[in-house]
DNA sequence: GTGAAAGCGCTAACAC
DNA sequence: GTGTTAGCGCTTTCAC
């Protein structure tokens, strides 16, 4: 392989010039530069990156870390980090923690070995100590669809998670739901939280709340299938549902098809996500989150945090809004297939 | 950020005795290790990866290139990637090459750049110059549910397209279908033709070919209903479908549904691939491919090639099975959730 | 405008 | 068993 070395000598110039030229640092002179560029076509040059990075102090890559990439939601994340960060110079290393706490400090260690210039964390594990080691030393971390504690400054970029809730619960109540149930999502999980939060001060606000049409899922469809089965045996008169994602939407209304019960006709169901599943995206109503800008969004921030910039604010909170489908009263006919 | 030497100095031994520590190469005497241990620690020393890569001449990485990381079957590619990769010490860089051949080449050029150990390719664009360069300095890859030409020397694992379009077919004939139609993939691309192969030599053994039931896709789910609806306008009898994955065969399921064809009453179908869609893995027939064990064995392939071990063999065809569910005629209300 | 040279942090001979 | 030292290929002062 050939090195700047090569060229230099090849064009009759130093090394120091042939840098130059390459980061377009400092003059160069036009002829010094036409042979230098003969000499690395000539050479078919291709700079080492990996020198560049030991000498210059910048990997230019970030990292990805997620929970299971088999989750769609973050394939839709996974996508415009991708997308943002080729666009700004960066790779993407992708670390897929499994939801496993082990593997995830695994990559925490990895990530700092590699000279990572930062990392997009889409993890949600609880307290991770590989984490909080990473933010002392100033390493740039940006959390999305999260938000930590104050034990682990850094920025976040997240969706209005309460605010959906709330257009989520108020719809079905002015489809005339009575008896609103929630499929939550896993403890301590902020959005989670949040938009347990939301459909709570809704419900409360309209005076239908009831703590034990609440049911605990782990935003899985699996565990949803059988929390709703479990739902309706508590409450058969359950009339409307909000689920925490649309994955467990999709359990649900696998499970009360099973049941026996109409959607929307019995029971109606609002998901929460938006993701663009086929057949699922065909007909359930759901808060669609601007993913994709959240993830460009979350590389913006990555990049002007490692570039030193002053950042203005430390959390962002895109908009929501709500899409109104079959499984809340619409045909079910409507197709999203032009 | 201490460095080995500030570990040598402070353990009183020479870098050299804590480079043979790090790596486990050459002796190291019981007090040296544990003064350097604790030199470690102490120093909360962690080893810089990109020096080890420019003196090591190894990355420790390698790349996965993906043509759409939002098609539902990459995720499973790189889920299983990711995790062998992981357990033998390579981290894994994503490449969605976004459809965009531009991007792709721009890619295979950072890969040269990065010194990337290797290569995962499940991308199937026509002709990568920037992939046939690598090829020819002998740059490790691995091409996953792709074979490309002779131009192209490089391993391939892939899964038995042909034999699984074959049962595909199979199925739908012994169910009794008479006019089976094909919603093939896009041209050129290995699958799709081996499949459209494997259902075409299927019915022309059973006497029933009909060129003119063949529909083209382009695996997207979207061109998929479209194309669906227009070959039921030319067939309105037609009574099977094979399409040539599970992301066609819903879109196909969504056209059979607003055209007013029952499934599997009217028109059974079945798909290729097997992924584990919610709602759509409820219903749909499929013919499935050890997706994870493709990716699994193609890493294990680049790590051989990478360590310069022998190859066995330069193309590995792993089994496929079918699996019957409601689209052909089973009880739909069967439930994959436990 | 350009070049010489000192690193960046590590590995791997090679000598002891 | 351990230490010395010459790279790996690049960036970056600092002179000229």
């Amino acid at each position: 392989m050939p090195t700047i070395r090569d060229v230099s000598k090849l064009a009759g110039v130093s090394v120091a010039t042939v840098s130059r030229l390459l980061n377009k640092s400092g003059y160069v002179s036009q002829e010094a530069e036409k042979s230098i560029l003969s000499a690395m076509r000539e050479l078919d040059y291709s700079p080492n990156e990996v020198a560049r990075s030991l000498a210059g102090k910048k990997s230019h890559t970030i990292a990805l870390m997620v929970p299971d990439i088999l989750n769609p939601y973050f394939p839709r994340i996974a996508k415009s980090v991708e997308r943002e960060a080729e666009a700004r110079g960066y790779n993407v290393l992708l670390c897929d923690s499994d939801h496993d706490p082990a593997k995830e400090e695994r990559y925490f260690e990895t990530l700092r070995r590699k000279k990572m210039d930062g990392i997009i964390l889409a993890s949600y594990s609880a307290r991770p100590s590989g984490l909080r080691e990473l933010l002392e030393r100033d390493f740039p971390v940006v959390s999305v669809d999260n938000v930590f504690d104050a034990d682990y400054p850094m920025l976040a970029v997240t969706a209005d998670n309460r605010g959906g809730a709330r257009l989520a619960v108020r719809h079905l109540a002015e489809s005339g739901c009575r008896r609103i149930g929630h499929l939550r999502g896993p403890r301590g999980v902020y959005t989670a939280e949040e938009r347990y939060e939301g459909y709570k001060e809704e419900l409360l606000q309209s005076g239908i709340f009831e703590p034990d049409l609440i049911a605990q899922g782990d935003y899985s469809a699996e565990k949803a299938y059988s929390a709703t089965l479990a739902l309706l045996d508590r409450h058969p008169r359950i009339d409307g549902l909000f689920a925490g994602n649309d994955l467990m939407a999709a359990g649900a209304l696998q499970a009360l098809r099973e049941a026996g019960r109409q959607v929307p006709g019995d029971v109606k169901v609002v998901g929460f996500d938006g993701l663009d599943m086929p057949l699922l995206a065909q007909e359930l109503s759901t808060v669609s989150q601007p993913i994709d800008e959240m993830g460009a969004t979350a590389v913006r921030q990555l990049a002007d945090l490692i570039d030193g910039k002053p950042i203005e604010r430390t959390e962002r909170r895109l908009g929501v809004s709500l899409i109104v489908r079959g499984t809340t009263g619409v045909s079910s006919q409507d197709s999203l297939y032009p």
